[in-house]
DNA sequence: GGAAACATACCGAACGGTTGGTATGGACGT
DNA sequence: ACGTCCATACCAACCGTTCGGTATGTTTCC
């Protein structure tokens, strides 16, 4: 329970002040870059606040990851698009509003949990499983609008809603490091428009056949 | 213009070694988090062999990107896919090679410039900059194949080979950062699997048509 | 042909700075 | 008075980098 500092009132508590100081720096320098000491100065706190909420630089990971998942779960819960009525067009809605925050530099748009998984993967499972939770969980808000989506054109396919919920996030994902490689946004927006493709051409074809270039 | 180590003729030089184990340990670690001690001892050779050849360990970056290009590009240019007549079936045939060589461990499968460029796209342009070329000169390899599918089938689209090219390459980064998440290959090829899919629904297309959905 | 002069490849100890983490004490609300 | 919250001071380990040194060619000149 913790209750908020008084005597700066005008600021959030330490704690937050550091996960929010977490997304931004470690977006931008990635997480093994950036020290505790970076953390405490882009915060405006000290070494002492830092330990005192996170017993470790790894338990800050975790953290970040877990305050990611919340703050992002909400922006998106709270999104116009879903207000739509119809599944599919709630789905084209969340590929458009994707797109309309792919805006400004890429610290600001990439996402936090797939610069963390990128990185830590093998060195901080925990840190891993935070970011596997939220990106899978992410995903997973989809499955309804696609099944729902499926199920209103009568589409039999050699997919399941959860795999395309997936892939989804997977193409975001990528567009992120083409966005990263170059510092620009178009490769990126390039990359979601054909995402947006596949999926109107999914959704148009009566009945999806299974695929004729088939290595088996 | 380096002449190859004549007196220790059983072993690859010190900087072959040092730019393989770039290679391998900073796809299981990152490149932040790997030292330059974890490069030697993987290397079997001392910090003095590492900066002999190696202004700093940002250079070594740079040169792991470049030694990455090299030996990718005589990897796909000797595949077999490579020695199919149709371009449409090359552009299948990379992309099940893709598909096959998504084994083991994610640090054996993945990409290292994907990985690198993530990390280190804010703090080391030269290391960026030689990532990206990696990235965007392998997407160009696929260009001359897509845009002969393209005229071979009469497509007229919206969408232009190279950014197609880019397309497959944002799914396949994508794909390596879902099976670092799990820890397992399933998710990687299932978004591969939808990308073969989307090429196929590309290709069937006698003439593809505006987005239905285009959110303008 | 042979030795001097130079170039290349590598070793490993050491350095200054930074790292994640700790020990301790004080301000504050209850 | 007491626990929570945070600041200051500090530490040992580790970091990237430097550098004096050795071993082994290669080139040059007599």
């Amino acid at each position: 329970m913790p209750r908020p500092a008084k005597h700066h009132p005008e600021r959030g508590d330490a704690r937050t002040r550091l996960l929010e100081a977490a997304r931004d720096v470690i977006r931008a320098k990635g997480f093994a870059a950036t020290s505790v000491d970076d953390l405490c100065k882009a915060a405006g706190v000290t070494k002492g606040a830092f330990f005192h909420h996170f017993e470790t630089k790894e338990a800050l990971g975790v953290a970040a990851a877990a305050y990611w998942t919340e703050t992002t779960s909400a922006f998106f819960a709270n999104a116009p698009y879903r207000k739509l009525d119809d599944p599919l067009d709630r789905l084209f809605g969340y590929v458009e509003f994707r797109k309309a925050i792919i805006d400004g530099d890429p610290a600001e748009f990439t996402c936090l949990v797939g610069t963390m998984t990128q990185e830590v993967y093998g060195s901080h499972p925990a840190i891993r499983d935070a970011c596997a939770a939220s990106i899978f969980g992410h995903a997973a808000t989809l499955e309804p609008d696609i099944a729902a989506a499926m199920a209103a054109r009568g589409i039999e396919a050699d997919w399941t809603p959860a795999s395309l919920a997936r892939h989804t996030q997977a193409v975001l994902q990528g567009a992120f490091i083409l966005a990263k490689a170059t510092g620009g946004r178009a490769e990126a927006l390039d990359s979601v428009d054909h995402l947006k493709r596949y999926l109107t051409l999914l959704f148009s074809t009566p009945r999806s056949k299974g695929n004729p270039h088939d290595g088996s």
